[in-house]
DNA sequence: TGGTTGACCAACT
DNA sequence: AAGTTGGCCAACC
């Protein structure tokens, strides 16, 4: 991709990105984020910018723990974010 | 420029 | 089973 005619894009803004791409219904874990975002070990990370991420257009409760575990939520806490996810039936 | 932080993970106790 | 420690990486001050 020629980033000439495009702004330099951070690691935070591909991680917006691949956590968009998310369909309903579908979870996806800081790992997989990570590595799709292009850093595999930058998991920590992700959840550090998805925590600083207030954008609704961005489905970040659909991130979930790589055990299964529900994670974090800077909307309400694991307990909204299992909420949500049991509504649009990723449970 | 360097050190602290954090919605994690794995291993150890 | 539950709590602690270390490790990893990018963003923020």
């Amino acid at each position: 991709m020629d980033q000439k005619t495009s702004n330099k894009i951070s690691f935070t803004d591909r991680v917006y990105a691949v956590v968009k791409h998310i369909q309903k219904g579908q979870t996806r874990t800081y790992k997989e984020v990570a590595e799709q975002a292009g850093s595999p070990r930058a998991y920590r990370a992700v959840g550090s910018i998805l925590s600083k991420n207030f954008d609704p257009h961005i489905p970040c409760h659909r991130v979930i723990k790589g055990n299964g575990a529900i994670g974090n939520y800077n909307r309400g806490g694991k307990k909204a974010k299992e909420r949500i996810l049991k509504q649009e039936g990723a449970l």
